[in-house]
Formats: C-alpha cells, sequence, structure tokens
DNA sequence: CAGTCGCCCTGCTGGC
DNA sequence: TGCCAGCAGGGCGACT
C-alpha cells in the first residue's frame, strides 16, 4: 500500500541505480500491467528499446521516469506494486510482471564486465502498471490532474485551505481526492485526522480556518515521518523499494489499531466502513460530527 | 459541475 | 478438510 513516503523512496532508489542506463530489452510477463498502452505489450516492448532513461520523477503516487526523446514511462504502484532494481541473476520472484534490462548507458565499454542491471515491476494485485508517455519527461498529460503534494515547495497552502472550505464533502475524503492533495492515501489520512484531533465525516465546508490549517500540518507531520524512516531501507544493490519493511514497523496511532487503546487517551480505537475500506479513529479525540437539525 | 459509487485484481483469513 | 465470503484499497469511469 504505497503512500508518499512509500513512492518517493521508490524514486530516490530509481534516481540513484537507473538514471543514464539505456533500456537494452523489455519483457511483459503479464499484459495487465501495460493495459494502459493501448498498442499492446508487444508495442510496448518494442517502443522502449535502445532508449535511455534520463530522470525519475515524482508526482502524489506516480513515479514517471523521463526518456531521452522527451517521452516518459509512467508507473503507478497500486496497492501492491514494487519496482525493484536487481542484478540480472537474481531469480525471479513470484509475481513479477515486467522486465526492463538495462546496459550501463556508457558509450565506452567499461574496463571490467558491467553487472547486468534490471529494472523489475512486480504485482500481486495488478492495480498498478507502466504506461508509455509521450511527451510526457516535464509533466505526463495523463496525470496533469494530479496535485501538488505537501511536501512539494511549490505546494499552495491557502490554496488548499481555501478549496478545503468551499467543498461540501466529508474531510476524509477530500484528503485521499488527489486533485486536492497528492501523495494522501487510506492510511496516512486516518493518522493525520489522529494528529489534528478531527473526525473523518466532519463537512469540510464547516471547519474553521484554523483547523484546516492543523490538518495540513498534521499531514505533513505524518508524512515527514514516515518518509525520514522509509529512506532507510534500501540497500545499494538490491533495491526493495516497496517500502512495506519500514511502513509496518512504523508506529501506527489509529490505522489498524481497532480496539486497542488510544495511546493519547485510552479510549478504544474504532473502525467503521468507509467507501468501502475501513477507517480507523478514537472516538474521543475525534468525536463525530453533530447531526445539523436542518 | 460536484458528488458518489462500483469495479478492477489476488491472496490471505476466518467461519461453517 | 475444503469451500466461500470478506477484506485489503488507488484510481477511474459511470452514474446521479
Amino acid at each position: 500500500m504505497p503512500e508518499l513516503p512509500e513512492v518517493e523512496t521508490v524514486r530516490a532508489g530509481l534516481a540513484e541505480h537507473v538514471v543514464g542506463r539505456t533500456i537494452t530489452a523489455v519483457d511483459v510477463l503479464h499484459p495487465r500491467p501495460v493495459r494502459r498502452h493501448a498498442a499492446g505489450a508487444e508495442d510496448f516492448a518494442a517502443r522502449l528499446t535502445g532508449r535511455r532513461i534520463c530522470d525519475a520523477r515524482r508526482r502524489g503516487k506516480y513515479l514517471w521516469l523521463p526518456l531521452d526523446d522527451g517521452d516518459a514511462i509512467l508507473a503507478h504502484l497500486g496497492m501492491s506494486g514494487q519496482l525493484l532494481v536487481a542484478p540480472a541473476d537474481l531469480p525471479d520472484q513470484r509475481h513479477l510482471r515486467v522486465r526492463l534490462t538495462l546496459g550501463d548507458g556508457q558509450v565506452a565499454p567499461s574496463r571490467c564486465e558491467p553487472s547486468p542491471l534490471e529494472l523489475r515491476f512486480a504485482d500481486q494485485r495488478m492495480f498498478g502498471g507502466l504506461s508509455i508517455s509521450p511527451a510526457g519527461a516535464e509533466l505526463p498529460p495523463e496525470i496533469a490532474h494530479i496535485a501538488r503534494d505537501p511536501i512539494d515547495p511549490e505546494f499552495d497552502d491557502a490554496l488548499f485551505v481555501a478549496r478545503l472550505r468551499q467543498r461540501t464533502s466529508a474531510l476524509k475524503r477530500l484528503l485521499l481526492d488527489q486533485r486536492l492533495v497528492s501523495g494522501i492515501g487510506n492510511i496516512y489520512a486516518d493518522e493525520a485526522l489522529w494528529l489534528a484531533m478531527l473526525h473523518g465525516e466532519r463537512p469540510s465546508h464547516r471547519l474553521r480556518r484554523s483547523q484546516a490549517v492543523e490538518v495540513l500540518a498534521a499531514v505533513r507531520t505524518v508524512l515527514a515521518a514516515s518518509l525520514a524512516q522509509g529512506g532507510t531501507s534500501f540497500d545499494a544493490l538490491y533495491v526493495n523499494v516497496n517500502g512495506e519493511s519500514g511502513y509496518f514497523e512504523r508506529s501506527l496511532e489509529v490505522y489498524g489499531r481497532e480496539g486497542e487503546p488510544c495511546r493519547r487517551c485510552g479510549t478504544a480505537i474504532v473502525r467503521v466502513p468507509f467507501m468501502n475500506r475501513s477507517s480507523f479513529y478514537c472516538p474521543t479525540c475525534q468525536p463525530r460530527p453533530r447531526r445539523r437539525t436542518s
């Protein structure tokens, strides 16, 4: 369940290990992860072969690798996706879906044999995928609707607060709306709401300005804390960029803690259904909004 | 237009 | 023991 901190960790790993390399072969083992490439898996593979990766960028939970001709490989990890940098002799993992074989990208041959490297996309549930974004190097048009994330220096706090307060939906729903603010998923939304001591079902247009500001600050706190841990989890050769390991070791305050005591007040954490998933909160620290009588 | 809902997909868990 | 329902959930298309 990669959210912003996990995806950013992946991006940093890719920036270090695949930028500058040339794609020498592409192997699509399952068609679903390349479903967004309308021309099909074979075309996907043919188009990428021979091209050089120039950068590794991210917006929200999307990643993209600008190529030398201005196009880009656009990636989303979905729920269970992983991008792994692995030596070619490492056995395939169970849910390997796409393999990009990488050359070293140097014009002159190196003195010693460079160890062949692969960029592997593995994904158990296949909600994620890879696609080619024509002219997408700067910002893929497919994700132009995705807002900046709260860690982005160009994130506009005042605009976010204003938009939050003019929308009528429940607060948590808006935290998950990637057009408003990106990078937040179900887990960090619950964690941020607990920190801000607000219930996710609060109607956002009735928040005080100071409460909206506090929500944003709480989101930043939670994301920054997780990012600080996620960044420590990969080594130089085998880059496990799933984020899963650092992720569950992280101390969560409410997510997944149904029935356990709130670390602030001791009240048992509650789980409620929300958009075909779950929300966790402390009923004392985060009281449900009172129902309006009219 | 904003808001809301259901679907995509696999594997694990728990109930009977 | 085996089967099946339920759950995990980001994003998008299709509704109201």
